[in-house]
DNA sequence: TATGAATGAGATTTCATTCAT
DNA sequence: AATGAATGAAATCTCATTCAT
């Protein structure tokens, strides 16, 4: 059956030959654009441990030959996905502007929130694999981190201007960040089934409750 | 001392032989119990999917061949890490008393949210790799399930008691879960650093104040 | 799945510590003729490689450490089942009175194969382990060799007092040898549907005609 | 050249993978042979359960990968010779002329045997391995059983031609064949010595007597 | 005399990665 | 730019046999 077999830290790959950002033809573009759309259904579907390479150049209708042209491991090919997803998820975060108190200020909270579910209606697959990836190298961890780090300091930033002073508005933030993330993720694995606009809404309800108080 | 052994084609059932929960003598049930911490530890270190078997046993200073004399895989044996979780779980989920408004009511609130706290430092190692782990058999996204419904369905109900009529108070609490969840998986993984009574006491607040709003 | 391992030839089991005849006692004896039982019917259930050991103390309801008191190992066992039979094979084959043409001839020939069958019946397990099995070391060949050797010897002497002088005695008694072997074999082993007193009539037929000529 | 990899678990079907019948070009082809030649010498050395895979790939100068790219286990490549063995068989069978007395009649048959003994030449070594075998998967005894039944079928409406009316021609076709057939496998594995010439001369006598009585 | 527990060699199998064409 | 074939390290799991009680 299974038959694990990490890469502990220590050895890791060898960065082998192929793989460096060649300059593509129009052909190539193409192929390497396959195979990630490939790899991101596969990922979804088996996650990122049970994925075979051999699933994704199937998918892909390539070869295995094919797929070390363009990515150096399996590992490389899910890193340009969460790039991809994380340069949107930073997008996101620059476009949260001022929470105002009000039936607007939630409102707007709300908007916000629902672009955030688009994104990870778009995005889940690649998402919840970096959620549960347990990847070898830490640079994971990392994009990870980044990504929350920098999701983190600008609704900080937003709480900070309004939130009631014996709060902390650092971790206040982060508790609201990992609500929104988790909430969504539990929606994506379908741990639980909710109402995608009542989910919203309801988010929306409750961060700004937990700012201003129940309207 | 014991030695090799001829071998024999012959169709076998699949996992078949260990793991059936033999009746179990003192020496026995200490073997099982070093195996069980062993892999506690190795699966917190190196995560479900780098956990060779070998490093579990190595830990447990026993050999391969006892090891499956008690699990007859990784799986099983880090399926019956989790169940004691969901049990301890279950068991603080139940011990929410009704939520009150007012400083007492959010004192309560963060004893409890404390004794989350302790269960996560007790357990993260298992926790954390539940929630990564991307097991084969779906038994453990149900396990998961089980444990986070049972957690939401008390949580609902007292927050139903209290809870502003426009909101809607499963899937408030459920937000309110996966926040406190979340969280502490944050904290626990070192994604974020952040000081322990600050972190449960905001979450006491933010909690709280969601449902009352700020004092 | 299944993982053979022999132990070809070279290497033999060290013929370890037990096992040498010792003195028992009736309640050892009654031990030792449980495994020997349970033995048979493994090995016809499961056939001699897919035989565990482990079946076999089980099915006897006494334990491994037991086991390795009486025989120092599966073969040895097996062994001991062989002798039986070998025994009553011989027995067998000495009880063949010269072949004579005509009817009363054939009825002597069919109560001996009659003979025959109720031996398959018996021991048919055994022998068919026997004759399938493959086992290590060359003895069991040698066993299996000396008793074809005799039951050949035995029907030679008949068969050359009455033969056509063209026919190789001895070959030709292998073949009828051969061919009683055979069908009962393909009987027990359900290869073929026969019925049984028709079966043992026509090898008599079939036997008598190739020496005589058809009635 | 290549190198290790990681690993993953994940629940994979068990035999996945391999052996289903792709496309191959002619270096494909060749390996294949290569393993399946290497197995037929194996097993007629060794047996087959003590043939390990490694001594297979050993022989074909190949590797344990190469291997499982071709069969998924060594009873699939078992099996694949045995398909060959029992069209050669088949192809033999539907070759028996009707059996005619007399000496032309006689001369007819030793031809036929004559052929068989040949088959045996060529194909012994997978021949004693499948009589042998006892293989797991059931399917060897319908193969096997499938060419006895083709086997004695033709023998049977020949002998049903010619046969004395007071024998059952079903029954005697099967002795006759199991005859032919076991005398081959005794000498074959040589537990008993006979001239081969006088073997298939003796045969033919013998079942043509049987018939129609010795001349 | 009996037994539950432990051992560990070694067999099977997987799959990321490379190579020759 | 593409690919089918090959590789082999490494992991899992089995089971005959021994040991301590």
């Amino acid at each position: 059956m299974p038959r694990p077999a990490p890469r502990t830290g220590g050895a890791r790959a060898r960065g082998a030959g192929p793989a460096q950002p060649r300059e593509l033809r129009a052909r190539g573009r193409l192929t390497r654009r396959r195979l990630l759309d490939a790899g991101a259904r596969v990922f979804a579907t088996k996650g990122y441990h049970a994925t075979r390479v051999d699933d994704i150049v199937k998918l892909a209708r390539t070869s295995h030959g094919t797929f070390y042209l363009y990515f150096s491991n399996k590992e490389e090919l899910f890193h340009a996905l969460a790039e991809e997803v994380a340069d949107a998820m930073r997008e996101l975060a620059e476009s949260l502007g001022p929470i105002t108190p009000g039936d607007s200020g939630r409102d707007e909270l709300r908007d916000w929130i629902g672009r955030l579910s688009e994104l990870y209606d778009n995005w889940g697959a690649v998402i919840r694999t970096w959620t549960e990836a347990e990847i070898g190298s830490s640079e994971f961890g990392r994009l990870g981190t980044d990504v929350l780090t920098q999701f983190t300091r600008v609704v900080t930033s937003r709480v900070a201007e309004v939130a009631p002073s014996d709060i902390d508005a650092g971790i206040a933030s982060l508790a609201l960040v990992a609500m929104l993330e988790r909430v969504h993720y539990y929606s994506l694995t379908q741990q639980v089934r909710v109402e995608h606009d009542a989910m919203v809404d309801t988010l929306a309800r409750v961060t700004h409750a937990a700012l201003f108080g129940p309207l």
